[in-house]
RNA sequence: GCACGGGUAGCUCAGUGGUAGAGCGGCUGUCUUACACACAGUUGGUCAGGGGUUCAAAUCCCUUCCCGUGUACCA
């Protein structure tokens, strides 16, 4: 037995028991199970991904749920799979593409074999995360596996589509998106980061038509003035009420333009007077609709300028145009000034460039279910944890836009539409389609392509991944997996994707399956480094969770991330907080290999339990309550807090300090017995508590300690969670209050005599004589004990011993505690010492004799905060003049 | 601008009306027989500032400042 090492080396461990887990079918989910259905989905990670701390602390959390939900007797589901995250991936690609001789771009390749050549990679490289997933430990049902584009799940988008579509909720319109200019793709609100940028405003001064004078306008962007149409001001605005109507010269490419009014314009803001430019900004095109304005477009897709009347900047970069265009009005004298200007510019989530507004042609959707989405949430129907999210989540879908869901890429869910080939041109074109045109057998919607395709041209655009994410809940699922399975129990992904996912999916649920996807939704804090910032690729502030397993294992990594997750804040990560969990399984494994080298417990007919037995078991039995109340609670720093602290401080250092005598040879049988009894049950209890979090030294610890032995060779993953009744269940409350004030007594006091030899500087290891003038009678057992914590060769009970004056001593709850010492110290050092205390207690009582003394104090705050006090005051009182005493000796 | 979260020991964080806590770090001892990835002791705090309610405030209320997040935008 004593052979094994003496630290733990997780790494052959944690393999060794994921492949057995495995092997031995311990996450498979069987859904004709007559037990109570637990699920999970997992937020699927994109194919092209790896693994960083932010999945770590998501998938931890949901093998916890997982793995605690299996002990209570549950059937569990933790469905995994991988999202085929459209933009990422055919990225990826392009960028392999580009790095060939020649370099060749997806149009070199066709759309075709561009997507053959995507699968492969994704049949290559792909699902490397899945691979990382399963070293931390994640005990997802592997069999179940599931991919965005896999050919169960991508028909169920298809038919989502077309559902919609002749539901009326899917159009396909001529309308302001977010246009990205290196991706050359539309993207959904939701994907544009609007950005504080330092810029430059630009006032320029337009000529009145007439000669009569001029308008000042500002702008940030001149090198779209080619576009504009008009310029606006506000018809309230009585500094410029006499110009409306009139026309004014436009700077760039020449020509009249009018002056309108609209009441968009901010009569405060900067001249008053605003540029209409349609084809380049939201909200200039809504004025241009309304006052029927010509659209001019002077930006190509990939952002360069279109505009031949304008040679000076035709074919310029957007941002090139910009500086050009203002020189060349400033050469015109049309400049008035230029200032310095911060403002908000929109980000590609994607691409990290400014979006272009731009008017395309584009799917759009009509959010389904809205309104029973927001009600689900609102009244505690599926809850949100931290609460505070919902009213992000409301306050989205109050000012809900239309999803633009077509994206101009060739990986991903091509669009289910089909047009007529003769009028394939014409009805791209056409400024809106929607049911309607469908019913004229012009176009086709569906599932499957249509019967006669070669007489069809099918859309060009594929779906916004997000478009076949909202229906992961389901989608994921075959009829008999659904009914046993959903809705899901808990759903554990990030807040940052809100709105992208955890919205879209309530919704889908409501319109697709049989309602709510989730009861509870648990948003996991975001990690961040020591300074505050998200970990980031570009920072490189974003450890490799693999290299963290490696040197720390997975359930050190668990432990310790777990432990500084809170609920509601940022984490920020620190290594040694990882460090933590590795010393923790090291401390576990040290204690159960104690155990090993003691043997097999006797079979005594009367064990006997002593104080610290029976204060170790009541503590375990509160364990259980505390650990069940943070996981109803979802607190899983609580739940990994009070597994630390009980092992480390309560068992370890307390309790197992306080028997190990119990276990040297020639000890009393019944008394080492229990000793070995209580800790095999702490043991047992233990592991099986802490198993959801460190789930492989768990399950190492309970094969090696002979638990599975006894259980038939079950495994503890598939074994129930102990039952906390059956602790102490032989003894009454007050028997089990009287012991645990014992042990409590004998710890304390065991301070005391430790601090006492601390401060007369002598050694840990010094083997010293106490001596106890105790208040009650003591039994020799508590004595023995109280000797062995302090490091002592005795701490022997003397009712009538008088101690030598000087002698150092301590006030313990079981008397005073005496330490007689030869030749004692350096006098002046102790009088400073005792000075010290003595000054600090003062105080202390001076406080505590005002508050006392605080008639409102005394009548008016609870009985027993009075008494506290008082004891308190007392207890302070008695140390006064004990160490007024010592200090007379001195002398 | 609006909304939300946060500011507690050198660091990471607990603590929602009743003596300010843990772990790490620092310092001092100890290789005491499961563990030096350890043991024992110890040092660290005007609980961001100000005001209020209360016998009593880190905790409740008001206010200011700082950090973070989301959201809306005015060129």
């Amino acid at each position: 037995m004593t052979e094994l090492p003496k630290a733990y080396e997780p790494t052959v461990v944690e393999e060794k028991w994921q492949t057995r887990w495995m092997q031995e079918g311990c996450f498979h989910a069987d859904p004709q199970s007559t037990k109570p259905a637990y699920s999970i989905v997992i937020p699927p990670p994109n194919v092209t991904g790896v693994l960083h701390m932010g999945h770590v602390l998501n998938n931890t959390i949901q093998d916890i749920l997982a793995r605690r939900a299996r002990q209570e007797g549950k059937e569990v589901l933790w469905l995994p799979g991988t999202d085929h995250a459209g933009i990422a991936t055919q990225a990826r690609v392009e960028k392999e593409l580009a790095k060939e001789t020649p370099p060749r771009t997806r149009y070199d390749v066709g759309r075709e074999d561009f997507v053959n050549m995507v699968w492969e990679w994704k049949e290559k490289h792909g699902g490397i995360i899945i691979k990382q997933l399963k070293k931390l430990g994640c005990s997802c049902d592997w069999e179940r596996e599931r991919f965005t584009m896999d050919n169960i799940f991508a028909p169920e988008v298809a038919r989502a589509f077309a559902e919609l579509f002749k539901q009326g909720l899917i159009y396909r319109g001529r309308r302001m998106v977010n246009w990205d200019p290196v991706l050359l793709t539309a993207l959904s609100d939701e994907e544009v980061i609007m950005t504080p940028a330092k810029s430059k405003l630009y006032t320029i001064r337009y000529k009145l038509a007439d000669g009569s004078g001029q308008l000042l306008v500002s702008t940030t962007r001149p090198e779209t003035i080619m576009a504009d149409v008009a310029v606006a001001v506000n018809p309230k605005d009585p500094r410029f009420a006499h110009l409306i109507g009139k026309t004014v010269i436009r700077p760039l490419v020449e020509t009249e333009i009018p002056i309108i009014a609209d009441e968009h314009v901010e009569i405060d803001f900067g001249t008053g007077a605003l540029k209409i430019t349609p084809a380049h900004d939201r909200t200039d095109f809504e004025v241009g609709m309304k006052n029927h304005l010509e659209i001019i477009d002077v930006l190509t897709a990939d952002g360069h300028i279109n505009c031949p009347d304008c040679p000076e900047l035709h074919g310029l970069d957007r941002f090139v145009a910009r500086e050009k265009s203002i020189e060349i009005i400033e050469a015109k004298g049309l400049l008035e000034k230029v200032e310095d200007y911060e403002n908000n510019v929109g980000i590609s989530q994607r691409s990290d460039v400014p979006i272009e507004p731009r008017l395309s042609m584009q799917w759009f959707l009509k959010y389904p279910c809205v309104k029973e989405a927001a009600e689900a949430v609102a009244n505690g129907d599926i809850v949100f944890r931290p609460a505070h999210w919902a009213k992000t989540y409301a306050h989205w879908l109050e000012g809900i836009q239309d999803w633009c869901i077509s994206r101009q890429l060739w990986w991903g869910h091509r669009i289910p539409v089909w047009y007529r080939k003769e009028k394939a041109t014409a009805l791209q074109e056409a400024t809106k389609l929607d049911v309607e045109d469908a019913a004229a057998g012009d176009i086709y919607v569906g599932v499957e392509p249509p019967a006669d395709p070669e007489n069809w041209v099918q859309d060009e655009d594929a779906l916004d991944t997000w478009f076949s994410s909202w229906l992961w809940p389901f989608a994921t699922m075959d009829d008999e997996c659904r009914a046993k399975f959903y809705p899901t129990s808990d759903l554990v992904t990030g807040p940052d994707i809100i709105f992208f996912w955890v919205a879209r999916m309530i919704m889908a649920g409501y319109r697709f399956a049989d309602g709510k996807p989730f009861s509870n939704v648990f948003f996991t804090s975001i990690v961040r480094d020591l300074q505050g910032r998200k970990m980031s690729k570009s920072l490189g502030n974003s450890p490799d969770p693999l290299d963290l397993i490696a040197r720390y294992g997975a359930d050190g990594l668990r432990f310790g991330l777990m432990r500084i997750a809170p609920t509601g804040t940022d984490v920020k990560f620190d290594e040694k907080q990882i460090e933590e969990g590795k010393n923790f399984a090291n401390k576990l494994y040290n204690a159960a290999r104690f155990r090993m080298m003691q043997g097999e417990a006797g079979t005594d007919p009367a064990p006997r339990f002593t104080a610290v037995h029976i204060d170790i078991l009541a503590k375990l039995k509160e364990l259980h309550t505390n650990v069940a109340d943070a996981f109803a609670k979802y607190e899983f720093n609580t739940y990994t807090q009070a597994l630390y602290s009980f092992f480390w401080n309560e068992y370890c250092s307390l309790f197992l300090e306080a028997v190990k005598n119990d276990l040297r040879d020639g000890a009393d049988t019944a008394v080492r017995n229990a000793t070995l009894y209580t800790i095999d049950i702490v043991l047992r209890h233990y592991l099986a508590l802490l198993a959801p979090i460190m789930p492989h030294i768990a399950e190492e610890l309970w094969q090696s300690l002979g638990f599975a032995t006894r259980n038939g060779g079950q495994p503890l993953m598939l074994t129930e969670l102990p039952k906390a009744d059956a602790l102490l269940a032989g003894l009454d409350d007050i028997a089990i209050a009287k012991a645990r004030a014992t042990a409590t007594a004998l710890y304390e006091s065991a301070n005391r005599a430790r601090n006492l030899k601390a401060e007369y500087n002598l050694a840990t290891n010094r083997k010293v004589r106490f001596i106890l003038k105790p208040v009650a009678p003591l039994d020799t057992d508590t004595c023995a004990r109280l000797a062995l914590l302090a490091g002592a060769l005795s701490a022997d009970a003397d009712a009538s011993f008088e101690a030598p004056k000087g002698t150092p001593t301590t006030l313990t709850p079981f008397g005073e505690l005496f330490l007689p010492l030869e030749g004692l110290v350096d006098v002046d050092a102790e009088r400073s010492r005792i000075s010290k205390e003595l000054e600090k207690i003062t105080k202390e009582i001076t406080k505590s004799q005002a508050k006392l003394g605080n008639a409102s104090f005394v009548d008016r705050a609870p009985a027993a905060v009075v008494d506290q006090e008082r004891a308190r005051l007392s207890e302070w009182e008695n140390r006064k003049a004990q160490l007024e005493s010592m200090l007379a000796a001195l002398v």
